[in-house]
DNA sequence: CTGCTAAGTCCACAACCGTTGACTTGAAGC
DNA sequence: GCTTCAAGTCAACGGTTGTGGACTTAGCAG
């Protein structure tokens, strides 16, 4: 194969030329990407635009990911993560959630033009892209939420769990423009926190029903 | 017989000649346009594919409702009814938006392709699109929830309960097609409703807060 | 230096898009 | 009959889309 054992690490062969770097590159698609197809929907959002803000030519978006669908494919493959919610445990689920939802306004990501959530809702509606999202948003959020709980009713409570979730990050997105007086903030917090409540745990012992 | 005062109403010229007929047209039109915005959301769907479902020429579609936008604002602008969940009262809103909910896939509509709230999803994230619907679910939902209620902080309460029934249409749309076993719906009924129930008359008197 | 390979660019094809203006057709008024 | 006007069709425009192949260029091995 190669001359003896000298060559073990071959593809580490220049790193910080910051010029014709593949993975720079690659990463950078895919920042754009994820921006554009969040803020425009996927059939709203262009290969050349994309490419543009990336600042490298449109063929090399189908080199490096096949098609538009493969590249779309790799971002909604990362975007949803339920251990962001989940990482306190599943009683600290909903302060966990509604925490998320808002302090996804104030990362850097967000700053950026980019929203996992807005990403879902922006094409969850589209023929060629619908499907894909449906699968991890399955297999990456309800399906680990529901595992996560020991009561009974899992799966059922898992999926109103996070119709709750996206549902509140729907009306945020619906409702950011809206002409009259926003609603204030700690009051959904505190609402959503309480639904929230309910839902994982109405039922059991201490609930009214 | 009449030759004079006779031709009182002249818009009333012919009707039932089945052929040539505006406003049957312009109706077979909107009827296809419904389907196919709420199956493929705004972007996907196309003005040629709308008028060979309608049987129309494209340029007929362009005659009637000016541009595809206005066609979409003309269908928008109807999607959206708070009477329907709110008919019985305020206090009868959980039931009757489940009902609601769950009786939208018997309706006749429903099964000929078309959806409201598919409409609204589907088309969310579009540049275009998105706006618009904005406008109408704050004016003819949000809105009118939120002025049906007289509990202290209504509009946030009416922002929490329009999530939480986007969200279950959301999810019920996104885990249409899931390969695993589906959730009983008679149990996503049930925990749904006392979601919706905490959110409307929570904090009062009678709550456990 | 000369090759060689990966990284990147250029150009164009074929399909589709929304939209428009000129044209045709059918029904009603005289 | 002829005229008139709305209803509807036809063909085409300019633009954009995703995509593929040919080409060029930069960096490293020999």
């Amino acid at each position: 194969m190669n001359a003896k054992i000298s060559s073990v690490p071959p593809r580490k062969r220049r790193k910080e030329t910051s010029k014709r770097d593949a993975e720079a590159s690659r990463a950078r698609i895919l920042e754009a990407a994820k921006i554009r197809f969040s803020q425009n929907s996927y059939e709203g959002a262009g290969i050349r635009e994309i490419a543009g803000d990336a600042g490298v030519d449109p063929a090399l978006v189908m080199r490096y990911f096949g098609s538009k669908e493969g590249l779309f494919r790799e971002i909604a493959s990362s975007a949803f993560d339920a251990d962001d919610i989940l990482s306190g445990g599943i009683s600290a689920l909903p302060q966990q959630a509604v925490e998320m939802l808002m302090g996804t306004l104030d990362s850097a990501e967000w700053r950026r033009g980019y929203d996992p959530l807005r990403l879902l809702l922006a094409s969850i509606g589209s023929p060629a892209a619908g499907p894909i999202l449906s699968d991890y948003l399955d297999r990456d959020f309800v399906g680990p939420i529901a595992a996560a709980m020991d009561l009974k009713e899992r799966d059922e409570r898992a999926v109103i769990l996070a119709a709750q979730i996206l549902g509140f990050a729907l009306v945020r997105i619906a409702l950011a423009g809206r002409k009259g007086r926003r609603p204030r903030w700690a009051v959904l917090q505190r609402l959503l926190t309480k639904a929230l409540d309910v839902t994982l745990s109405g039922g059991s012992r201490e609930g009214a029903l």
